[in-house]
DNA sequence: GTGGTCTAGACCACT
DNA sequence: GTGGTCTAGACCACC
């Protein structure tokens, strides 16, 4: 894991741990690494997985239990809505990527569905 | 204009340039700015440009006419496969992305479907 | 202006800021001092006045124009929200002491009917 | 029970207790626990309880019988006043933080009203 | 000059 | 041990 400088690194985390609960990698109400562990592995500032934790609760995707932890919300609905938006990004980015070369929506699903088929 | 540190620069002046001639912003056989005049407008270092029209000629995007300057090629063909590339490489970044949040082709399209919809 | 211990220093800046915005003290679109100014200002550092606008920000009370300054939004709906929330905090802590002491809501009314004809 | 910073904890202590009072919880002419007692409980050094029992006392909230501990008074008049000024305080309190948000006393009563009628 | 990010290290409250 | 707050000081990008 290093960091490119384009974006800061605690938004490069927040995201990591938003895909890696997406995906499942991390499972709803599950313990995430204490600030200090994870500052270690990442080899930042505590203070920057700090501030990634605390946005990460702001955004009500984490809960903390004081001197305990910080876990993963317990709730189905929230990490849903987590999922759709950052795929809504996603798509929005590819489309207007795909609009600038002159690409219309419709031909950008024919493109997908012949990926589809040369995939299989 | 402004370069993030990701990518070298002059790779990221090469797919500028690409997305202009596929987008039609440059068309086929136009003349390109001289080499000075682009690393003045762009602040970067004249060698900088150079290799990015190099780089551009052996891809057979573009061709040079000495003391007359770097032109795009005149073969519909060659933009057309351009085209296609960068769309392809815009396809897999895209489909790798919505893959790690656990989307699959099929959702994916029906996504972009909903998206298609939602902007008319 | 000095803080004590209870709360956190960057609320209760955030408090004042928010009294300060709904009173009128700060009107709308006005610019904030710089982060540097208030954290000398107030004898605080200015890490956490960034702190403050920051969340100022994501509360969308404030905005930023990089290099130039943080602002007080141009939204009177915001900030009409911002009293209204405000008001029902204090109105919600207010009630329940008084309920402590075995008010009943038409009680505190009534009271509050007497405080205004002795304020008169 | 743990302590803010911003008041003497002996004040916080009696404030405690005279809402006990006033609320019914401790009645008139109840026993009040030992000083030792309370301060253990509390985590508190007994000479601040002492403080405030004295206090008290003073305030002719309470009476003490040597060798037998300390007693809530057995007059219901002290008592109603006590609630009066608590409730006072209060008031004051309140009102001059909502007129900081430019709330007239007219309006504080008119959202008390809204607010009755929430609670519904 | 402005705000934005990051590091280093300290102290606190809670478990 | 955990997270929460704060200071000090650095470097960056933008204006």
């Amino acid at each position: 894991m290093d960091f490119t400088n384009e974006l800061p690194i605690y938004l490069q985390i927040i995201n990591m741990i938003k895909v890696d609960i997406v995906s499942g990698k991390i499972v709803k109400g599950e313990k995430l690494p204490s600030t200090r562990e994870l500052a270690i592995e990442l080899k930042v500032n505590p203070n920057t997985i700090q501030r990634v934790y605390k946005e990460l609760e702001t955004e009500e995707i984490c809960f903390t239990k004081r001197g305990m932890g910080t876990y993963v919300t317990e709730e189905d609905l929230t990490i849903a809505q987590l999922k759709e938006s950052l795929a809504q990004e996603k798509i929005e980015q590819f489309v207007a990527g795909m609009e600038q070369l002159n690409y219309t929506i419709g031909d950008i699903i024919a493109k997908l569905h012949a990926y589809g088929e040369g995939k299989r």
